[in-house]
DNA sequence: CAAAAAATATACCGATTGGTATTTATAGAA
DNA sequence: TTCTATAAATACCAATCGGTATATTTTTTG
């Protein structure tokens, strides 16, 4: 699946998302405007708009981009572990490989992307929403899955705990972004690391 | 210390930032138009502007009053326990005070400022880095000053306990306001008192 | 390689942006 | 209560905003 298997519109649409996604990352939905993202692209407004409706549009690709790039990562060492308890600490391993190349394209984008779209973009609101279940629903079922097999301790409130995960991650993300101290995202994976075992049967 | 013990132009500085503070903390700092503070104020832009210098100048005062009604709460309650581990436990019991509050303006104006100011607003981004050491210090402080006492183990890591909260709190108030699910803080909350208990000498 | 189709660039639109001089209204001191 | 200082409103500014119609290239297809 090279470029030269889309045709020039596809490619050009790529391209910008590409070039977009940091930008949206760092300035936010209101803080980009259509000359950044002419200036990130080289690209004019016309070629813009020829494939894209509008801003709104390429926010939500660039958020789905950067989204997705957290996913694939997290699903390559999800699949790798063949245990319920192995899958969870996919989640703090990946995050550890990744997390320098996260800080330095504007931090997490779930939160990012959550703190200013809530009351300004309704499709990039939509899209936050999707990220943000489907990241919890993965928790609670490799959770649920662990108490069935007798990997994980029965009283275990698995919502509860992916609501913990979340927050420890996002919000370790959000201080180390804004305060430049890689500390604050090492030490929530920590504590991840900590509350997985914690829940894992002797 | 009533409004009338300040002449016109101070009491007008005040109305105006407590409009402008649930308006910058929902819609961000370039999500903010200033027709957006004279609708929310019911002033003209001139009188605005001879209240402040500029934008930036308002948001600096609005993310500064969104954190001072968090600190004053938390004062409060710091000053009412007279043991550190009592000081601790005042940090999530304030929060559970103060969270819907908090949501209803916007959610945690450190976070929020925090996601939008790093690329836009020097002088906004320096204000929630000096709010964000302030939060910090204080944790670590009494924290070292309950190992002192023999109230907290020993082996407790002041700095790495006081990023984890940090982050707790932090994103559990962006995962709760983005979600609409309270579960999100409160759980984060149960995490830190937890987290309290853990390193309390027994 | 030529013609048709599609993609990109140019030039423009009204609306809104942050900000400022200037005028009018109000507050505080005598 | 009058005068003066100051605060607020009005009217304006250039620049930029998101978006579009049209012209020009560049692909793609026959």
């Amino acid at each position: 699946m090279r470029y030269s298997d889309f045709n020039k519109a596809e490619r050009t649409r790529r391209f910008i998302i590409e070039k977009a996604a940091p930008v949206f990352n760092r300035k936010g939905y209101a803080g980009t405007s259509l000359s950044d993202l002419t200036t990130a692209t080289g690209l004019t407004k016309g070629s813009i708009y020829g494939n894209f409706k509008n801003k709104d549009e390429v926010a939500v690709s660039a958020f789905e981009h950067n989204f997705g790039f957290i996913v694939k990562n997290l699903l390559f060492n999800i699949k790798k572990a063949d245990t319920p308890l192995g899958k969870l600490r996919a989640y703090p391993m990946t995050y550890r490989n990744i997390y320098k190349t996260v800080l330095a394209n504007g931090g997490c984008p779930v939160l990012n992307t959550a703190a200013d779209a809530d009351d300004l973009n309704k499709d990039l609101h939509a899209s936050v929403l999707k990220g943000i279940a489907q990241w919890k629903t993965g928790l609670i079922q490799i959770i649920e899955k662990g108490k069935v097999r007798g990997e994980i301790t029965a009283e275990t409130n698995a919502q509860r705990v992916a609501e913990i995960i979340i927050s420890l991650v996002e919000g370790g993300f959000a201080m180390a972004k804004t305060t430049g101290e890689e500390g604050f995202i090492l030490n929530a994976l920590d504590e991840v690391e900590r509350i997985i075992e914690s829940i894992a049967r002797a």
